[in-house]
DNA sequence: TTGAAAGCGCTAACAA
DNA sequence: TTGTTAGCGCTTTCAA
């Protein structure tokens, strides 16, 4: 494996100056410039990044979190940070959690090790201290999943309202018993997403009961399924909004496999705007996040963050979209 | 941020003796064990991983290389890797290739650079000659998508057999007439599945029509609808085999939307087992590839090979299992 | 514009 | 068992 001496060696040069031509920041005659980049060629040179990370004491490499990459959500969040990562000379480690503190943790003391510059949460089960704590020596920015207090930069949607308004849409049809598939209560968002939920059916006179409501910390389609079996066993409702696209898949196919139809008998609205969700049998109804958009704005935060620019808002809050589609038209 | 250095000065050893203590392979004694240990911990030490990888020439990293996360194909054999790569304390870079060469050699760029150990192709665009090349002097191995002539450790199940399998579950309940939709040509396996379809066929003295294959190199949902369109638009099947479960999925609802009921006017099968697939309504026929177990094999490969072990099976083929589910489950 | 040399933080060979 | 020291491959300061 050829080093930074080799190519000085045969270009005749010293390695300040290779060093200079590889780095293209400093003057050099052509001629050298030529010589070192005919000795690279020859010698399929590649400078160990290693030591240039060690002596310049940075990395371009930056960590990702998440749950598990198994969740379709999550996709498309990533590919608008690693097309930002890229273009700017970063590269990403994309860790997956389980929602495993331990784990998370051990992932981040590659920002002590010097692995990694910065790092971008999709979710977290650290407290609000610990991140506070954290975000005071190393550069940090949440996607998706804020909680109030961390003073951290973020990127996210006004949960809220969204869930207000895709519970207002069932209602607009005339449902009355809304049944809700609830999230996991230590996220923010679910917290957000269940308050839109409770002002929404307030708002219009209707009375909340928790009959109507499924708890479930872990979004997947069993869960999903499983949730149709609770609610029509403990009450009767006419609409389903599930806070999980994914779960609100798994719950049609449980309302198929008792022969409920959707929506007739039976509106499900979901939450996320997952592609799997357009081609869902029948079509999902569901709020749209703009996933890509806002990986890339969260990418530029930490961008940002990493440079020690000073960042304009701190808070950015993407609009989203209210797709609907036959899971909650009923044919009147 | 602590160094070693001050980590010695603050225990009154030497750095030698700190380095001992930290990678706990060499004799200290107790007694300066804890002064080192009282000493990190007061300090907040954390080693700089690039100085050591610099060092001792290793990164306890690897790549894995994938066309995109958003494929829940790819999900679980990630997980496989990922678990079995932890247990023996190397992380894993994620990288989403998008099927672009280019890319796909950027990231490589990153074997010569020191910054990875290894790699794992979950798929790639590189040529026989390119991989092998690439081989001669950095540990590789292939997941899943393996290509005779490839002198690299590969793990993958018998595509031939297990699509002949499943295009004779469809031929087993009356089925002559069926539609292909047919995967990138490019990769082996979907050569292998090919044949197999031929072979099924003929073997059942069906005669084989280029009318009923629909080509996509790429696979998603709107493809797998777009199949049916044009399947139905040029020929007449019965049924309907695709090479992936993502457009297995498109197809359906791209049915469902024509009226069509499958699987009483149509059969579908699929070929992967995603998660989707047991969720899709109706219910997906298909191949369940055993993913994580390939994912952990092809990890395990990666690590004799990185230690130079020698290997004593470069192949590893793994049992698939056709699982039948309503899609292809005729009311009789 | 160039080169010599120091040094990033660590490990390991060698000597004590 | 411990300490001294060279050196991993690079960038960058300083002097020429």
């Amino acid at each position: 494996m050829a080093t930074i001496q080799d190519v000085a060696k045969k270009a005749g040069v010293s390695v300040a100056t290779v060093s200079r031509v590889l780095n293209k920041n400093q003057k050099v005659t052509q001629k050298s410039a030529l010589k070192v980049e005919r000795a690279i060629r020859e010698l399929d040179y590649h400078p160990n990044f290693l030591a240039r990370d060690l002596r310049k004491a940075e990395s371009n490499r930056i960590l990702v979190l998440l749950q598990t990459i198994s969740n379709p959500f999550y996709a498309t969040i990533v590919r608008g940070i690693e097309d930002v990562a890229r273009r700017h000379g970063y590269s990403i480690m994309l860790c997956n959690t389980d929602s495993d503190l331990e784990r998370e943790k051990e992932y981040l003391t590659l920002l002590y090790k010097k692995m990694v510059q910065g790092a971008i949460f999709l979710d977290t089960e650290m407290s609000t201290e610990q991140l506070n704590e954290l975000a005071e020596n190393n550069s940090l920015v949440l996607c998706c999943e804020y909680r109030k207090g961390v003073n951290v930069p973020h990127v996210m949607i006004d949960n809220y309202r969204a869930a207000k308004t895709i519970v207002e849409h069932l209602i607009g049809f005339g449902h009355r018993k809304i049944g809700l598939i609830c999230g996991d209560r230590h996220l923010e968002s679910t917290m957000l997403r269940y308050n839109g939920y409770v002002d929404a059916l307030k708002e219009h006179g209707i009375a909340m009961e928790d009959n109507f409501i499924f708890q479930s910390s872990e979004s997947s389609f069993q869960m999903g399924q499983r949730a149709v079996e609770t609610l029509l066993y403990k009450s009767d409702p006419t609409a389903i909004f599930s806070m999980s696209d994914i779960m609100a898949i798994g719950a049609l196919k449980a309302l198929h496999k008792k022969g409920i139809r959707v929506p007739d008998e039976m509106a499900v609205a979901g939450f996320d705007g997952i592609e799997y969700s357009a081609v869902s049998v029948p079509g999902l109804t569901t709020i749209k996040q703009p996933n890509y958009e806002m990986g890339c704005a969260a990418m530029e935060l930490l961008i940002q963050k990493m440079h020690n620019e000073t960042i304009a808002n701190e808070e950015l809050i993407f609009e989203y979209e209210l797709l609907i589609r036959e899971s909650t038209l009923k044919n009147v």
